[in-house]
DNA sequence: TCTGGGGTCCTAGGACCC
DNA sequence: TCTGGGGTCCTAGGACCC
């Protein structure tokens, strides 16, 4: 039988906030989004004073200073060092790990099969990890990724479970998918979660024992896949090699309206050099790309409009400055005077190796040239610090976001590396 | 006044081909 | 006036996840 285990670390952001800031410890954490717009993360003390995940910040602003919430705006070099170093540790347990997976920023799914005394291994990785990183983790053990997940969410809420939670035995399976909501089960979401419900099936156990093909017609493949991980059928593998990313976004809310082209065309620009450097840090170039623009969707008395367009290029690319050539001319397509915009990004999309591009019968621009010139430039950021050297196009002042409470870059910065006072 | 960003998979339906 | 059937590929949109 397989056995698989998933790893997650307890709310993950306010955790990394707290190995550099002890004094945090026990208090109420929110981290919020980019422009200091919703909490993204919140302490388990944030938690129990009810502020919601996604919360506008405005919103809980009595909360916060009623209860003196820290408030704190997201670091996310910090928590992308972090979370590899906690990888890092799991991948010392078992070769059999599911990392750098759509969901791994905060969680990674390990196999376990095979062992035995998988309650006392997992109170060992849970202690290595808190040992050698700070990073709390909860573990759930179970025959499927779905059941694992629910033990997750056990060995997250139990108090006795002290972390770690197995779920392989039959008779406990029952009692506890019977105390799990619908929508609280990996892959039912709030419409699925409704709909379920107007059926009469409101919790887990009577979702495991629902009828195969009603399942199907009500909720599509994904829905029976569900039904038979409860059941303890694994139908979802660990995916220890995932296949390449199918596309690259790069996109920001702007802290105030913007209303002219040319404050567009920067950002979109600002936003294409850094999809193109994901890009080339994969390795990939791109096919095609998608420009959007939209207006704020929260101010309804205001004109609204939402545009996007897809454009073909004629050959695979990973250059700043070709890429950015079609967005800009992209941009400047669908771009309507009179609105005030909220927001804008850029989806590399048609991803393909870039050592395998087709190239084009009638090119005229030096490849090799380009791919040097883009080395050099990614090189001078990642020594000097982002943004170091940038195309004159995405303007002088970057000063879309806003961040005004984010914690130093402890562990990717030279500049703010924590001291240590004797 | 202030309301996130970046992904995946599936499905339906259109375009196109023979 | 009559006007097939089956297959593939692609995209948009929905649902979901963290």
């Amino acid at each position: 039988m397989k056995i698989y285990a998933l790893v997650d670390c307890n709310n993950f952001y306010a955790s990394c906030e707290r190995v550099f800031n002890p004094k945090l410890e026990g208090k109420p954490i929110v981290v919020l989004s980019n422009n200091d717009g919703c909490a993204i993360a919140r302490s388990q003390e944030a938690k129990a004073l009810g502020i919601e995940m996604g919360a506008p910040l405005f919103q809980i602003q009595s909360i916060v200073q009623c209860h003196q919430v820290r408030v704190l705006s997201s670091n996310f070099a910090l928590y992308g060092d972090l979370s590899a170093r906690v990888m890092a540790t799991l991948a010392q347990f078992t070769p059999e790990i599911e990392i750098y997976s759509i969901y791994s920023i905060d969680e990674a799914f390990l196999d376990l099969s095979g062992l035995t005394q998988l309650v006392d291994y997992a109170r060992q990785i849970r202690t290595t990890v808190k040992q050698w990183t700070g990073i709390p983790v909860s573990i759930g053990i179970a025959p499927t990724k779905t059941l694992a997940k629910v033990a997750n969410r056990i060995a997250k809420r139990r108090v006795d479970a002290n972390g770690v939670f197995d779920l392989t035995d039959k008779t406990l399976q029952e009692e506890v998918l019977a105390q799990t909501a619908v929508e609280d089960i990996w892959g039912i979401g709030r419409k699925s979660g409704r709909r379920l419900r107007t059926h009469c099936i409101s919790n887990a156990l009577q979702l495991r024992h629902a009828n195969e093909q009603w399942i199907q017609t009500q909720l599509g493949v994904m829905g029976l896949r569900t039904v038979l991980e409860l059941r303890g059928i694994s139908c979802l593998s660990l995916q220890s090699c995932p296949a390449a990313k199918h596309a690259r976004t790069v996109s920001r809310s702007f802290s105030r309206p913007v209303e002219s082209l040319a404050e567009l065309k920067a950002a979109v620009a600002t936003y294409t050099s850094r999809a193109a450097e994901k890009l080339r840090c994969d390795r990939l170039s791109a096919k095609a790309l998608t420009v959007f623009l939209m207006t704020d969707r929260f101010h309804q008395d205001e004109p609204q409009h939402f545009d996007s367009t897809y454009v073909e290029l004629p050959v695979a690319t990973s250059d700043t400055a070709e890429l950015i050539g079609y967005t800009s001319q992209a941009i400047a397509a669908i771009y309507r005077e009179g609105y005030r915009y909220k927001k804008t990004g850029v989806t590399l999309t048609h991803l393909v190796a870039a050592n395998l591009f087709q190239a084009c019968l009638f090119e005229t621009t030096d490849r090799e040239r380009s791919r040097k010139l883009m080395q050099v430039i990614d090189r001078i950021n990642q020594q000097l610090g982002a943004g170091t050297i940038a195309f004159a196009a995405t303007g002088l002042r970057q000063s879309w976001g806003r961040k005004e409470m984010r914690s130093p870059r402890y562990t990717t910065c030279w500049q703010e590396l924590p001291v240590v006072k004797a």
